[in-house]
DNA sequence: TCGGTTTACGAAATCGGTTTCGTTTCGAGT
DNA sequence: ACTCGAAACGAAACCGATTTCGTAAACCGA
């Protein structure tokens, strides 16, 4: 009695085990209520679990999902973590996770072990540089790429509208009274997404006729933000509105700021991509490009389900569903930041 | 070719079957240098990779580790995640995780979906209310608690030394020079480390004769952060100490506190649990007591290891490993917001 | 009432590894 | 040369579910 198997179940409730695997699966060859409340009730009273790893073997499928995640000290990621969490276990999907810590060697590791584990699909905050192995392995399981895109294109990518949340923080420090912007950006940090705010950054700048720039601190060092110190000193008192590409940017500006002063410099106005806590309290709140992290967590599993059930249940090449790019409209929050 | 089985491989290689899994599982029974070599050379050329749910199916071994975790918004957890990737990967080892969003329910339905998948053990971060589902659950495979204890005990606990790290906070208060202290907690979160940080508080106080009080705030609500504004107030000029139970509670002390201003009031000093990135930008820094988050996951993967290891070594009961209580050291980061 | 189609279910093959058990080979000791 | 033990390996059972295929019973219209 220690570990019930199918058979036993089977056995107790007078039944073949095919019939129990039936009513585990209410699979379409009904059977007759009668026999259905009799195998319930076995079950119910031994509290028989099927073994998830018999299922696998055989059916070839895991009710898996694996996710590697870039950076999980950004709040973005662990907010994703929880609503792919949410709508996988609505689904009644587990979540197999790994970190890369933003190091591709990491990275690739991971994609290997988790479809050896044998997820059905995969999600994917790529940190760059495994363009070729993600495209590779997108040709043999399901993909969803989160956030970040790779080069070769022909993988299903769920992301921000980034564009537009570019062009309403432009909008809100213009609102201001900001009549020079600066982007900051990280030397280190070269991804599609940062490439993709600056040039819509860039993009909005000439459409409005105003004057800006991107500017790229270095790395964590003093050097990087007394570059940032310059430029703030050089324009303080002339109305420059400042927009960090991410919060991690965020925070090192607020660093370079609380070197000048616990409030921002007459004139100054900020706004910051990326919905930390912390943005409402410094500076008395600061206006932030909020990304709809469940809407997209929902939307991933959900683009991940429908490739996952294709798979399984057509055969051969006509499982090829065409690459599709999902944006979620995010938000902008105003805050005192860019008040006039 | 489409997918390889372990029975190609032999026949490539000219073996059985048998030969090519000890070769994969390199085990004592050990082979000639030569077909080993054969055998890699045929893997290495077929690209060759072993079904896991085969594999799992047979050994009753998955080399999952799964995770349950109370608030992923936490950067405490986040970095315990990271380390608990990071350590488990070492070992072979890949994490399926859940998330409670401190919910009991989702708890408690995470803890049966993980043990269904067949996770080798599990590591939770209980959000309470599971104690008896928890202990039970120890008692069918392994499982390390993170951080928060169960009511029932018997289970193995990895923790901080959070008596000491209060002893530290208190101290720099004091040095600092304030002379009335202050523990701000709230009033949902009830959980153990709470109870034992504030009995370490009272306990510290009376041990050095200094005046103090715990300060419960409202949950959320305006009340709360009346009563605590109150406090500040009452004691302004007259060298109070705060110190925040944790970080949440810290963000909504600064949230009162920018209310009166962006930088402490006179005489007003404060510390905080948790070392969250904004600690070191918000009034030019706050004194922290940091957890060292990754030699907590890894000694929690290390003990759940040898427990692993027990269970599929021996047999029956003697598999029995007393439980443990593991302390892992903290320190506290002096920064400006006690300084003199 | 009768052929034909569904419906409900059982027998047995199957998924792809691991593990047990037994056999052969090889080297060492006397 | 002969025995003995260990090392190297193969044959076949096995893990516990799902799935295919087949069959008997029930249903149904003419």
């Amino acid at each position: 009695m220690a570990q019930m198997r199918i058979k036993d179940i089977a056995a107790e409730a007078g039944v073949s085990p095919a019939t129990v695997s039936r009513y585990l699966n209410n699979r379409p060859g009904q059977m007759t209520e009668e026999t259905r409340a009799r195998i319930a009730a076995v079950i119910e009273r031994t509290g028989y679990r099927p073994r998830a790893a018999a299922r696998n073997l055989r059916s070839s499928r895991t009710n898996l999902i694996g996710v590697i995640l870039a950076d999980i000290a950004n709040p973005f990621s662990s907010a994703m973590l929880e609503g792919l969490s949410a709508s996988a276990a609505a689904r009644g999907c587990s979540l197999m996770t790994a970190i890369s810590g933003n190091d591709p060697a990491k990275e690739a590791e991971s994609l290997t072990r988790l479809i050896d584990a044998g997820v059905d699909g995969l999600v994917v905050n790529t940190c760059g540089g495994n363009d070729k192995a993600i495209a590779a392995a997108a040709g043999r399981l399901p993909v969803v790429l989160l956030d970040r895109d790779v080069a070769d294109g022909g993988v299903d990518l769920v992301t921000s509208n980034n564009r537009e949340l570019v062009a309403g923080l432009v909008d809100a420090l213009a609102a201001a009274g900001s009549e020079r912007l600066c982007l900051l950006t990280e030397a280190s940090d070269d991804s599609p997404v940062r490439r993709e705010r600056a040039e819509a950054f860039a993009d909005e700048l000439s459409r409005r006729g105003l004057a800006g720039e991107v500017v790229t601190l270095a790395d964590g060092g003093a050097a990087g933000v007394g570059r940032l110190d310059e430029t703030i000193r050089g324009y303080a008192g002339k109305k420059l509105g400042l927009i960090a590409v991410n919060g991690l940017v965020f925070l090192r500006l607020t660093e370079a700021l609380a070197q000048l002063g616990p409030s921002l410099p007459a004139g100054l106005k900020i706004a910051t991509f990326d919905d930390y806590p912390w943005n409402h309290v410094l500076f008395g709140g600061v206006t932030t490009a909020a990304q709809d992290t469940l809407t997209i967590a929902e939307r991933v599993v959900e683009r991940l389900s429908e490739r996952i059930d294709v798979v399984t249940t057509t055969v051969g090449e006509a499982a090829k569903l065409a690459p599709k790019r999902i944006e979620i409209p995010g938000h902008i929050e105003h805050r005192a930041s860019t008040s006039r």
